[in-house]
RNA sequence: GGAUCAUUAGCUCAACGGUAGAGCAGUUGCCUCUUAAGCAAUUGGUUCUGGGUUCGAAUCCCGGAUGAUCCA
């Protein structure tokens, strides 16, 4: 049953040619194609090739269709690498071929043999003596030249995308070349990567929802992870003096676009180091991906310049709000004085029960867009710390940094909490808000408790959001744009129609 | 959660409340030529969805869906 419109119009006309290529004997879904080159290959080999020349080089290359001239007689082929003419003459085709050329459509994939030569117009070219149909595709490309600019339909059908946009590409591309350059420079210092649960009893390490879902055998509720890290401190625990995932997170809270639901984060804790060693070295990783993926520490971002450059400002919590509310928190000793300065300069609070929850608020909502260059926020409040070693010299703070980029948080740090009689007393105190109804307070997790008791050595330990840095290395203003296939919520069924 | 905007042919977009249109794609020819190839002809619409106002709605009003942006 066919609808009456044009979309399905378009693909009976495929359909019909389809089975024309069958009765011709021509399968269209075949097996295999041995290419020898592909197309930036050969355009790179021939760089210097003078137009109107041709070399008695055969060639087979492969790759779709994307534009045709001349009935054919000039096909724009595209592989993952690049794109190659292929120059149809009919003096070079039998007329069995040249009719079977017609069968073919913009989106074929298509195999070709032949000889190079670059045109008279300069354009590097097969000039074809045999070619074969690798796949019929039955749905019509947009149209080149106006685009696919339509976002939803963009992020639904991410393949068409793919095809049509070489920058969305490229920025998955991108996004494998700096979670490639981190791997290389976590293992040439001797850092593990090992594996977590995703699956977890408890969902701890971060105040966040998690998602629930059910195994049905143990008949147990089970949450999606929302943190790698408590995992990651047992195998410190164990002995892994360097361990590092780079996983994915299930937060079930809200999209927007620097949140998407299920996001990948690196996790890495390294013994005998505390967090100020823990800022060089993850100035020196993300210097590292800036080179890498851009070839530059200075990254565009949204007509904006970042520099990379080490090092980067590092800046207490407390100072960073007084430079730009002018208010000394710090100097606030009880939660009413703090309570009473956020409200005299605009800050709504909602729900904070103590000094160091209306200090980070007041941070959050006055400071944090603010810092556009990569900048260390350090020494935060315990209260909302419950992982972090209390800070050395300053009682009521911990040794916590986050690094602050383009008015948004990139990384996480500290020196890791290991007493563990501190630990427990943290944890209590969240089993506690999270009885109260603190929906994102931390579970007691008394196995990860018990871990510490048989000691941790002093660690630091760093998460780092790849998506949103990898949206810095592409200049993407989405998150959705740097995730091949982001969560949307579902429309309407569509698919296929049944074949006639 | 709130505000604003968007949704029309396969794609990109038009259309004062008065016959739903263009370019590209598609189809049929011509042209052995090209670079968004060209020329001629031609097909194609539940205007996101459900109500309402009106003689008449793509257009105005209300509800819903999906998305975008901003805010919380």
């Amino acid at each position: 049953m066919s609808k009456d419109s044009e979309s399905s119009r378009l693909r009976d006309e495929r359909l019909k040619k389809l089975q024309t290529l069958r009765e011709q004997g021509i399968q269209p879904y075949p097996y295999k194609f041995e290419r020898t080159h592909q197309n930036k290959d050969l355009q790179e080999k021939y760089k210097d090739l003078a137009n109107e020349t041709e070399t008695q080089d055969v060639v087979k290359v492969c790759g779709r269709v994307m534009n045709e001239r001349n009935t054919w007689m000039f096909v724009d082929l595209y592989d993952d690498s690049g794109k190659i003419q292929l120059f149809c003459h009919k003096e070079n085709l039998d007329k069995d071929k040249l009719q079977t050329l017609k069968l073919f459509d913009k989106g074929d994939i298509i195999g070709a043999t032949g000889t190079i030569r670059r045109t008279k117009a300069g354009e590097l070219s097969v000039k074809v003596t045999d070619f074969e149909l690798l796949c019929k595709s039955l749905q019509p490309l947009p149209d080149s030249w106006s685009g696919f600019t339509d976002v939803e339909a963009r992020y639904r059908h991410r393949y068409v995308d793919l095809i049509i946009n070489p920058e969305v590409r490229d920025t998955l591309r991108k996004r494998s070349l700096a979670i490639r350059t981190i791997r290389n420079f976590l293992d040439s210092r001797g850092f593990l990567e090992i594996e977590t649960p995703t699956l977890q009893v408890e969902a701890g390490g971060a105040d966040a929802r998690p998602f629930v879902t059910h195994h049905n055998t143990l008949d147990l509720e089970l949450y999606l992870r929302i943190a790698t890290e408590l995992h990651l401190k047992r195998l410190v625990v164990g002995g892994f003096e360097r361990v590092y995932e780079i996983g994915r997170i299930f937060r079930n809270e809200g999209i927007s676009t620097r949140h998407n639901p299920e996001f990948t984060m690196l996790e890495m804790y390294c013994a005998y180091g505390d967090y100020k060693d823990l800022m060089d070295f993850t100035e020196e990783m993300l210097l590292q991906c800036a080179t890498s993926v851009c070839g530059t520490s200075d990254l565009v971002y949204q007509g904006q310049v970042l520099n990379f450059k080490q090092p980067f400002k590092r800046i207490r919590m407390v100072d960073a709000i007084k430079e730009v509310t002018g208010k000394d928190v710090e100097s606030m000793k009880t939660f009413d004085e703090v309570k009473a300065c956020a409200t005299e300069i605009g800050v709504r609070l909602d729900g904070e029960k103590t000094r160091g929850e209306v200090i980070n608020t007041i941070f959050e909502e006055k400071v944090e867009h603010t810092l556009i260059q990569p900048t260390f926020i350090i020494d935060y409040p315990v209260e909302i710390s419950p992982l972090t070693k209390a800070h050395r010299d300053r009682p009521g703070e911990v040794e916590r940094f986050e690094l602050m980029v383009a008015g948004r948080e990139l990384a996480n740090g500290y020196s890791e909490l290991t007493d563990p009689l501190d630990q427990r007393a943290r944890l209590e105190e969240q089993a506690r808000k999270k009885a109260a109804g603190d929906v994102e307070a931390m579970p007691l997790d008394l196995d990860f408790i018990l871990a510490m008791e048989y000691g941790m050595p002093p660690t630091m330990g760093i998460g780092i959001g790849i998506d949103r840095l990898v949206m810095l290395l592409t200049d993407s203003a989405s998150i959705r744009d740097v995730i091949a296939f982001p969560t949307m919520k579902p429309h309407k069924e569509e698919k296929p129609e049944q074949s006639v």
